[in-house]
DNA sequence: TACGATTTGTACGTATGTATA
DNA sequence: CTATACATACGTACAAATCGT
């Protein structure tokens, strides 16, 4: 399970499980982790290391908090189709925090800049939205 | 400064200073942050409050950390023009921890994903490559 | 309505390890 | 060899929101 004596974090290496059980379907979208307090209980570490394994998958994406009410698998969500205009180059980073609030983001997903040939950006949240070029 | 009786943690309101630093250029890409010991002390701050903050900023792709050198400004990447198919897709998320070793990415950069029509899929870091329509 | 239990968020502290200058 | 700086991991305490009784 977690080997204290590995060169890997021990937060890392409870990220991995997580993240093994999410990626295997094992746990299924929707579906909760257990608390961080029964994740801590269970593999005996502290609350603020399992935080810190959390942590990690919500920087990946993976999982959202809704607080208090827990942790939980992200469900996908449905991505519009956005079409590319001609010479239009497209690139991808982080939100700043503020970026989040105003996209209402959920934490770990990116957001896709296109830039127009004229200069103008637009900014669209990479987990609702996919570009085509027709 | 920072407001201990704010709504805003006050290790958002830190991130929040700091960033503005960056954006107005105060902090030049590739100049050094503060060493956590010097920004806890100057703010009056624990250095795991500090530690926040600043992972914060590594989230969000505005410093890198070159440990145990110091915390710097991401100096942005020269990046490649990759030409988008007929018929491709793109869409943009953050990579798994595995991915970021092999691809080498740094903390809070995404990957650009591009789909083919046979449904083979390709990765590129999105700090280093820009899509381009033609 | 009220209360308590649960769960995540914030902030503090300590100690130790590791790599660099 | 020493000092510096970030990483990991432990602990505590309290706040805030939700949920069931």
């Amino acid at each position: 399970m977690i080997d204290l004596s590995a060169d890997r974090a021990v937060f890392r290496q409870l990220a991995d499980l997580l993240r093994d059980q999410i990626q295997s379907g094992e746990l299924a979208p929707g579906r909760p982790l257990p608390s961080e307090l029964r994740l801590a209980q269970e593999y005996g570490l502290s609350r603020t290391t399992v935080r810190q394994a959390i942590g990690q998958l919500r920087t990946e994406g993976l999982v959202t908090v809704d607080r208090p009410r827990g942790t939980f698998v992200r469900v996908p969500e449905r991505a519009e189709l956005v079409t590319l205009g001609r010479g239009e180059r497209v690139s991808a980073r982080m939100p700043t925090d503020a970026e989040r609030r105003t996209y209402r983001l959920a934490e770990g997903v990116p957001v896709l800049v296109i830039t127009a040939t004229d200069g103008s950006t637009t900014v669209h949240p990479a987990d609702r939205v996919q570009l085509t070029r027709p």
